[in-house]
DNA sequence: GCCATTTTGTAACAGCGTGTAACAATTGGC
DNA sequence: GCCAATTGTTACACGCTGTTACAAAATGGC
């Protein structure tokens, strides 16, 4: 029986994105762009935990945890803008649970969840219930777990750390434009200085390895002057 | 009847501001600057709640929470640095609460204290702590209730405590990198001044130990400039 | 308490991964 | 078609990690 998530934000990229990660996790994810579908949802589904976001037009994160509190238990996480500290203590104040600031790593909304949802008994910890992260796009299979990408034959493919991580951020988001700068980001490689076209070298580096087996252009697209995207369906999955 | 607080931390003058700050906000508050303090007063007092410190000489922070969670439900929060987000993460998993970043606005630790009061409440204590202590990988066999380890083939490894508390800490925690530090830090192994290389020697070690059954590169992956993850499935169970 | 053995940590070096610099190829505006 | 800007490729230097050797610390038997 997996927690059920309601994922509130009127920006549906940041939802979608969260909502995809929680499924990867185990799970199960609605999703609402407002304080309206929020109450539709929570009428007609068990919720057990929202995930609010707190800057919205009309009924803002604030009001709709305050409303919720008043006729609910259900614990409910803020997402805020870092640096707020006002905004993170009136959330708390107004029976938010707890608070994530953006920019965010999606894992640790996962381990929050997790925290609040383990202090309300409806998940044991994670070591008892261990769920792969699996992406799978033209044959390809990345696992995120044990860090291992195998290809269309079969055969495991070896990849640098710096490849596999830049992979795994491509799959995670798949179709979506990524600059140097968020790809830099994104693999937790920013460092002081770095000169962002090492990007570029990374990419050829993995494209390289994937073109053995497969028209790397099809999973890997230039995007002129904006960056790169990946191209390739993918289909993410628990791996039993 | 007022809460009663613990606030752990090393540095003198937090410890005090803090402690002024939550009796101000209604609480009542005990100190300790160390490992050994607190556990003395949390025998003579019944404590509601631990702000502990992250970061201290000797027993650190995550290694008291996670002490402290063997053993009570006394809800924690820690005391981080900010921008760590495997800190965080970890410290969640270890049993922490919650955390605050330093350099903290001290409303935000009584708004914190209080949501995680209020959620304590709401709930009864665990009956009984049942937790996973063998765990199962490529098929070896992990059991820390008797602290050993048998191979694929059934024979019995023998692993000095360090490779044996190495092992554990990765097989509590599949598929997450840990840094040199947080290994450091949850094998209990923090002391003042250590090189942390030292970890590397403990690594390749165990891998020694398991590469004589299994490639070891299946068990415990290098990721390049952040450490090391333990890539092989778990299944973890409670032991009969 | 002594001492042999085991465990752990440090130093040095080799091999590999990553980032930079330079140059080649491609793109798109005019 | 021209050309400046952008991206791809090659070569190389530096830093990170694995291994070996040895020293220091810890352990346990007598």
């Amino acid at each position: 029986m997996e927690p059920h998530i309601l994922v509130v934000d009127d920006d549906r990229e940041i939802r979608e994105l969260v909502a995809r990660h929680l499924r990867n996790n185990g799970f199960q994810v609605d999703t609402a762009a407002d304080g309206l579908e929020m109450r539709k949802v929570l009428k007609t589904a068990r919720i057990d935990l929202v995930v609010l976001d707190r800057v919205m037009p009309g009924e803002d994160g604030l009001s709709l945890c305050r409303d919720l509190r008043k006729t609910s238990d259900t614990p409910v996480i803020l997402l805020t803008l870092l640096g707020s500290d006002t905004d993170r203590i009136v959330g708390l104040e107004v029976g938010a649970d707890d608070y994530v600031a953006k920019p965010f790593n999606p894992q640790e909304i996962v381990a929050r969840i997790r925290a609040v949802l383990r202090r309300a008994q409806a998940l044991p910890p994670s070591a008892g219930k261990t769920r792969e992260h699996v992406f799978l796009f033209l044959g390809w299979r990345l696992d995120c777990r044990s860090r291992r990408l195998t290809a269309p034959d079969g055969s495991v493919v070896t990849l640098t750390d710096g490849e596999f991580d830049l992979l795994q951020v491509f799959a995670e988001r798949p179709g979506i434009v990524l600059s140097r700068d968020q790809l830099l980001d994104l693999t937790s490689r920013r460092q002081p200085g770095v000169f962002d076209r090492s990007i570029d070298m990374q990419i050829a580096r993995l494209r390289r390895k994937l073109a053995v087996y497969t028209n790397a252009e099809e999973i890997i697209k230039t995007v002129r002057q904006r960056g790169y995207m990946f191209a390739a369906g993918v289909q993410a999955e628990a791996s039993t």
